[in-house]
DNA sequence: ACAATCATGTAAGCCGTTACATGATTGG
DNA sequence: CCAATCATGTAACGGCTTACATGATTGT
């Protein structure tokens, strides 16, 4: 239940409105945190209630007005509350890894159908981490000069562009191994 | 939503009451799909009302008597339909990741509290690995001669192994920057 | 005696997804 | 003119978690 936490944290780098932290979400928060537009509205007013975040309302010419939101006080001292508190072991969902012990008990055209789809995987994994990679080029040029909040974010780059190259040898190897299943 | 479909794949291994399917979600199908018994209670009653696993009870002495489920024709039938469907990209989430980025708001003293945090993970994720490790030592010790059922089964578990290899490397590099940041 | 394991369940509540709705502006 | 973007929301449903409940047996 950390979905608070991480708009707190966003805020926190940058204040915004609910629209505006959407986006985030689907770009660069999304890689280790991801809701949708509705989850956010929903807890942005719970979290004002709370007088957790402060809001203010911007009008805009041409657009319509939106409310920008930042952290308050009481949030803050949430997020470092919550920070001391331990966090329980991610649970896991991969559902490519229950299609691959699935495809053992269906007939072999299975297996071809299941290789189209790992393809896909492989191909997205292979778009993800170039991003990343861009993106590294261009918010951190210079590693020799980050300030440590930069470096912490840098920290949960260089994890998700580790995981997305283990990612890709993995779906290489599944592919590999498919093949070879499928033709044998 | 594939928790039926995870039911399903562990049935065609292996029927067995809910009890034991929830065990083995606690030990083997725990790596890449969770589950608590209320879940899989809940799931298998709907699966048997549509026609998807058969139950039968079965009386034990010294024991209350138990369902065992095994999966039927049309959890056969619906398992190859979801085979063929594609999956949508998993959706993350990093509770780690959000700390380590929330500790650039917080004090000094915050960034202690979050090493100890990834020294416990890592320490987990180490043990983890170990029993991976050992699994694979014990269940597939000629590699050379596997059926195709092993040889998919073997397959996850290699992305289980190089998931958590992924984990240490970068648990280390978390604990080097963080350990960097709170002394200087 | 006590804890652990076997075996199954109810109930409450939050979280998340999906679909739908509104209404204005900008760019092709 | 149509699609996309900006901006916020309601409603319904289902998934998932947490807490609680029951009751017997095995091992220390």
């Amino acid at each position: 239940m950390a979905l608070e936490h991480a708009i707190l944290v966003s805020l926190l780098e940058q204040p915004g409105s609910g629209y505006e932290l959407a986006r985030r979400f689907d770009r660069s928060i999304g890689r280790f945190w991801t809701a949708t537009h509705q989850q956010i509205y929903r807890v942005l007013r719970r979290m004002e209630a709370d007088g957790w975040v402060a809001a203010e309302e911007v009008a805009q010419d041409g657009r319509p007005d939106k409310k920008v939101y930042s952290a308050a006080g009481p949030g803050r001292a949430a997020l470092a509350e919550w920070l001391r508190e331990p966090v329980e072991p991610e649970t896991v969902r991969h559902e490519l890894a229950v299609k691959i012990r699935a495809a053992a008990f269906d007939d072999p055209a299975a297996l071809t159908a299941l290789i189209s789809e790992v393809e896909r995987h492989r191909e997205s994994h292979a778009a993800l981490l170039a991003r990343y990679l861009h993106g590294e080029q261009r918010d951190f040029p210079d590693l020799d000069a980050l300030d440590t909040r930069q470096e912490l974010q840098h920290l949960v780059l260089r994890g998700g562009i580790e995981f997305e190259r283990m990612n890709l040898a993995w779906l290489d190897d599944v592919l590999a191994t498919l093949r070879r299943l499928a033709s044998g």
